[in-house]
DNA sequence: CGGTATCATGTTATCGATAACAATTCGACG
DNA sequence: CGTCGAATTGTTATCGATAACATGATACCG
């Protein structure tokens, strides 16, 4: 019940040094084949754990690569992350998870925290950063990655896509169908800075085509989601049919948008267009179905590994830059 | 660019012992206030950064709780984890997370892995293991918490509810309501426990009750979502008219079934009535809204919160078991 | 002014695994 | 049987922070 077994401990047992057995524990073929295995069997037997926290400080390697998201709530990041969690764990990689909630400030607080840990790569989601973030990770000898965006100035690697473009293929089509009175549905001014890009992106995209400007409908404070847009709607009433189409900054959104104006028994499309963002499964299977942008949320993840997995192996030169790109879904509500 | 900064370079810099240091980085009020500033601001200066590895070699205490989760692409338990880390954040404590999905083998993997890394508390999901978990668990000295669960015989404490019980209210209700025939909606045999739990559950209280014996779907492999309870009655046709009621095992399956149900005409509910389960945002903004259980996703982050923090106070005896219930929550689906 | 309580800082040893180097054993071969 | 190279095992020092103990400085008392 006392002391926690040690190498020493399984030293003394088997009648060789600790070196030993570390290295017969880490399958090192310099040692004989039936020591291994008896090293291993004595390990065992005396309920030895190893102790990844004393490796990690003698060899000043954490195996931790510590990944920042916005929320873990997002069926999009969630996506991302386990395709993280999957191929980094074929690395040996354990990931060092934190949730800024949307926010620069905690994101802050978050790698100032994550960076004690010596993690050997550091992934933020997003390229918006506070300046004192931007000097903690520089002038460090660590990897970064920012994903989810593709920043004018990284700081270092980047995997992601155009939040402005895509939402130029949504007012595109909008637009090409013959929608004119658009309107935008997201979250309030400052809060996110993917919702704000949509924004802007939308806003840029209807005003390069000489659409009339884009009215903005604030559905509150972000993470904005299904009841957010719902209540958006509902509390404008028949009054949301003055727009031919609803551009929400994500499928939830539109979703609840979606609802609302059922609700409220416009018919969608024929009396309003929506469209949301980030290709999410209640956009597939919503009735009718969602037209959306898929971000690709997997592959961004996989690349992040692929990256990663190069440059642990030294084959990375520069500042890598991939943009994973974004596809209209088209549904049937556009 | 070279050498990392440590306590020592501070030290030198400032002209005191490292143990000054350590103490005033600390805030450690027997160290003189001029000289705490001092310290903090050279260390600044110098862009010293903690290493907490070496702290949590040294003291023997990782700072990490280690939590399981079957996915975190599944909006109740991201709930959960969101409440565990606020909460947590705030005790001094980092998460440190692992998927199973879904598989008890996966979970012994990922146990064996946590716990390598020293953990002060370990946070399972669910109340199934393999036996080489458990044994990996008993006999260390580690508080232990199974959440999303009742289990008859628990490793340590238990934050959670009785799926059996929450489908009982389920069938009660749909009994009452005047539905007969009943079809379950979930994983196939053997996957995902809790799934399993709760199709037993839903037969047990339809043979209580003496209905006619449960008929079930089986929607594919765990986990499963939207889209493999749309393609569960699609694969039907009108066929599933043969029902009264789908009792589903998640509310994303519920939706899924809704959606595909509505797209063959039937008319929820009056042809077909329809129960998830999770009270996700979904079931609240879906047209109709979807009967669901309220299992309290958030609560049972926090509860769990609170008993670690009555552990690391030494204010907890004997093992706590904790139920935090369940509640049927009125839609319109039946 | 000597002595003691209080405050502030310093010294030493240590947590467990492992890199780097050293030493030993063993077999093969001339 | 001696020698040499390969195979196998051992020794020592170390990663950075801090608990436990020791010491020095300062104030305060009768």
């Amino acid at each position: 019940m006392g002391a926690r077994v040690t190498m020493r401990d399984v030293a003394q047992a088997v009648g060789m040094s600790p070196m030993t057995v570390s290295r017969a524990l880490r399958d090192d073929r310099t040692v004989n084949a039936k020591t291994r295995a008896k090293v291993r069997q004595v390990a065992d037997d005396l309920g030895y754990v190893y102790d990844s926290t004393a490796q990690a400080f003698r060899t000043q390697k954490s195996g931790f690569v510590a990944v920042t998201l916005p929320s873990v709530n997002n069926a999009n990041f969630a996506e991302t992350f386990r395709a993280l969690t999957n191929g980094l764990g074929d690395l040996g990689l354990q990931l060092l998870l934190g949730s800024t909630n949307y926010r620069v400030e905690r994101e802050e607080e978050l790698v100032r925290q994550l960076l004690t840990r010596n993690p050997e790569a550091l992934v933020l989601t997003g390229g918006h950063h506070t300046d004192e973030t931007r000097k903690l990770i520089q002038g460090r000898d660590l990897p970064v990655i920012e994903m989810w965006d593709l920043p004018v100035d990284p700081l270092g690697h980047v995997v992601g896509f155009s939040n402005g473009d895509a939402m130029d293929h949504v007012v595109e089509h909008l637009a090409q169908t013959g929608r004119r009175k658009l309107a935008f549905v997201g979250a309030s001014e400052g809060a996110d800075m993917r919702g704000a890009v949509r924004r802007s992106g939308a806003i840029e995209a209807a005003r390069a085509r000489g659409l009339p400007e884009v009215a903005v409908i604030d559905a509150g404070p972000a993470p904005v989601s299904m009841r957010h847009g719902a209540a958006a709607i509902e509390a404008l009433g028949r009054d949301v049919a003055q727009y031919d189409a609803l551009v929400c900054v994500s499928d939830p959104v539109a979703f609840g948008c979606l609802s609302a104006a059922q609700r409220l028994g416009l018919r969608v499309p024929d009396d309003l267009a929506i469209t949301g963002f980030g290709h999410f499964e209640v956009a597939k299977i919503s009735n009718p179905r969602i037209t959306t942008v898929d971000v690709h949320a997997e592959d961004i993840g996989r690349q992040v590994v692929s990256l990663l997995s190069g440059i642990f192996d030294n084959e990375v030169d520069g500042p890598i830059r991939t943009d994973v790109g974004s596809a209209l879904v088209l549904g049937e509500t556009s």
